[in-house]
DNA sequence: TCCTTTGATGCGAACCTTCGCAACAAGCAA
DNA sequence: TTGCTTGTTGCGAAGGTTCGCATCAAAGGA
């Protein structure tokens, strides 16, 4: 459930200024209810404006990141994907063949993360992370 | 304590042609006992050679992280390091701030892991991936 | 409302990495 | 040793992302 407004609001209760690059953007990808890659945002902006561009994307969407109101996924071969709506902490499960993206938040993983801080005095929260690997379907049907 | 001829000799049981520069390459990263980026391994090269290429560089450490002999780490920012001699599963903790890598093997995570294969059915190992966060030293220095 | 400050944008360049393809050469067999 | 096969290399181009800088405009004050 996208909350556009929630989100303008919170980047300007931060100090920053909402731009109508600002607001159609976070209205993009809180919308979209998916993982979207930059590229794929500044598509969907060309259907309305031409005013945008492609380094302002990427700056928004990192902006984003660092506020806590979307989450950056390292998708492999140099892509990345964004999506809004994530606070808590989480990992994906980025699948190397297909590309499809799992999200877990299990508390297993969080007991884990707790052992990296106290073992090695290393401070992962709000963590966030991609672990490579082969999903169900694409195990079964290749050997790779 | 590299063993360059035990790389080289896997790579050639493994099918591959043992090439000058895949020599090159293996003897840099194996001796260096740390994370090298692509291009630092090539600035190396240079001090013995011209006849090497920053595509052929890429391609041989990739070849050596996908048959076991050494990691990928993504360090954020787009760029990536490469290391030898990391045959089991294992972590790397990237600070986002001083750029530190600390290795980790501990078994707690391994058992996290256990569970996304248990629970999610998505196979993960050998595992390999980077958590981001604050080593002590920049947590001490600053707020970021 | 107008002005000022300073953060945001647009643009082009640069950076890191990957890719396609023709030329080259490692390894094997004769 | 010679020749063949085919994996590898070098090169240039392209893809994805970041950066520097001049210009623009959001937000707040007069």
């Amino acid at each position: 459930m996208p909350h556009c407004h929630t989100y303008l609001k919170k980047l300007r209760d931060h100090g920053y200024r909402i731009t109508p690059q600002r607001e159609m953007i976070v209205h993009i990808i809180a919308h979209s209810g998916r993982h979207m890659s930059a590229e794929e945002v500044m598509e969907k902006t060309r259907e309305k404006t031409s005013s945008m561009n492609i380094a302002t994307v990427y700056r928004t969407l990192d902006l984003l990141v660092e506020n806590g109101l979307a989450t950056r996924i390292d998708l492999g071969n140099g892509k990345t994907a964004y999506a809004t709506g994530e606070h808590g902490p989480h990992v994906h499960l980025v699948c190397r063949h297909c590309g499809s993206v799992t999200e877990i938040t299990e508390s297993d993983i969080s007991a884990s993360l707790d052992k990296i801080e106290d073992i090695y005095d290393f401070n992962c929260r709000p963590y966030h992370f991609s672990v490579h690997g082969l999903c169900r379907n694409c195990r079964d049907t290749n050997t790779d």
